[in-house]
DNA sequence: ATAATTTTCCGTAAGGCATACGGAGTTTAA
DNA sequence: TTAAACTCCGTATGCCTTACGGAAAATTAT
């Protein structure tokens, strides 16, 4: 479904930065630059979420017709892939600082702090992941993490894979919680009398002991449905834990193998 | 943007087994059933996903008329709902076994399969979640896994949060890397050949020294990018062994305060 | 200075989508 | 027998992406 010369183009586009512009120079000037219309895309996304995306918007945050866009870049989903790269720039990667322990944590919230920033981050779905300069920086940076503490090459990418995917999933449903409460037209109240009568109805009560025990508590302590933020510190917390198992398994057994430690 | 009206109605629909059909019965026999539709419709998410899901193609599918569709469900979003809560009843939850670690293993593993058998699970984002009874099983079931373990019931929901988090990350990865070699209509060689010459110009040698290193490691022992299915179960054991850490420290305090074991 | 070339901007049109509305026909209840 | 309710569906509106081609602008070649 993707032309090849439109892959060679959307890379050029991507490292533009690094390879500078190549173009003959005849023709009228470019009105707005790609730069520009990328951080419209963003600003779009940002705005409607991915699905009311459209490059008709994109052009009239820029004052272009819809048809100009398709100067700057191939279509639709390269300019999504130009978006993503552009956003995972936007924030420059802290140095790392202190234990293991803090810089994944650092790295994971990171990413989670990101998601947050730009919810349509976690609706891209590409067919061909693009390699940009910034997605680039970021897997150095997040190996840079775990690099030093014993690990082989392999788990240290296990556990950066790890992490991002706990993140990605936990920032899932904390965005989906949060759109739930924003942007659905219907109010808390209007669910509940809607649904209650027929909740009420269906569900006899003790036909979910646990469900209500452990639905009661958590309602209770979080004053919601659910606590996205404290779910994701909980589960990163225990993840981490787990991480030190691995790490004192692995030191265990290089002292069994006569290897020295610092 | 939903209208209170179709909410009661796709919460009927959505128990239309505990409730039966309390309808007046004038008016022409349908000619197909609110089951057949549903089925109809994951039968079309499951072969071209999501956005191409269309409600022409359900009622092409049953040899209906487009409009007719909408005399069974109120719209396209209360559709997938309905698709979503049938999906998850497909499978009957096994009874747990073994030790709570085997059992959330069974639990992430369920999700796991669930996700690959309809990929479009993961990019349903209602506005709100219905409440469906196979939904509310699968909470149950999930409690069930780690009750009785000493855990609090915040903790409980918490673990259970953090599985499914982690899972629904994974299977992402998992589902994404999968399109990615599948349905992307450019082959691997063409992707290398657009890509390589300007990655080499892009990418001094010794520019991403760890990303090098592990990334030539890790495709060394994976043949490909990625392994999906090992950084699952990699992920996964982590994360349980970050449970067995809670357990303990939750043991140890009992036993502080004197409160018997069994 | 003039012609050729390249590039931008954009109008139009094709083909996809969800769904609002209303009409025709069918079945049951009054 | 008539009124009501319900199903099926044709039409229309208003979105969407993107292929194609034309007009105008800016540079290069002559």
């Amino acid at each position: 479904m993707e032309k090849p010369e439109d892959l060679a183009r959307t890379m050029t586009l991507l490292w533009r930065r690094t390879l500078g512009s190549p173009q003959g120079t005849r023709g009228p000037k470019q009105r707005v630059s790609v730069d520009e219309v990328i951080r419209a895309g963003i600003a779009v996304a940002d705005a409607d979420g991915l699905p009311a995306f459209s490059m008709r918007k994109v052009a009239d945050r820029l004052g272009l017709k819809l048809m100009s866009i398709y100067t700057y870049v191939p279509g639709r989903s390269e300019l999504i892939g130009l978006m993503v790269d552009e956003v995972i720039g936007e924030v420059p990667h802290p140095p790392h600082r202190g234990d293991w322990r803090a810089r994944l944590e650092g790295v994971a919230r990171h990413q989670w702090d990101e998601c947050h920033r730009h919810p349509w981050l976690l609706q891209v779905e590409s067919s061909r992941p693009w390699i940009g300069p910034h997605g680039c920086d970021r897997y150095e940076w997040q190996l840079a993490a775990v690099e030093g503490e014993g690990l082989s090459d392999l788990d240290m990418d296990q556990v950066i894979t790890m992490i991002a995917n706990f993140t990605a999933g936990a920032a899932r449903s904390s965005i989906l919680a949060r759109r739930t409460v924003e942007d659905s037209g219907i109010s808390d109240v209007e669910w509940w009398e809607a649904n209650a009568p027929i909740l009420e109805k269906v569900m006899p009560p003790g036909a979910y002991p646990l469900s209500g025990r452990v639905g009661t508590a958590a309602g209770e302590e979080y004053n919601a449905v659910s606590d996205p933020d404290r779910s994701f510190r909980f589960g990163l917390d225990r993840l981490l834990d787990g991480v030190e198992v691995l790490l004192r398994a692995n030191r265990r057994e290089h002292r069994i193998r006569g290897v020295e430690e610092p």
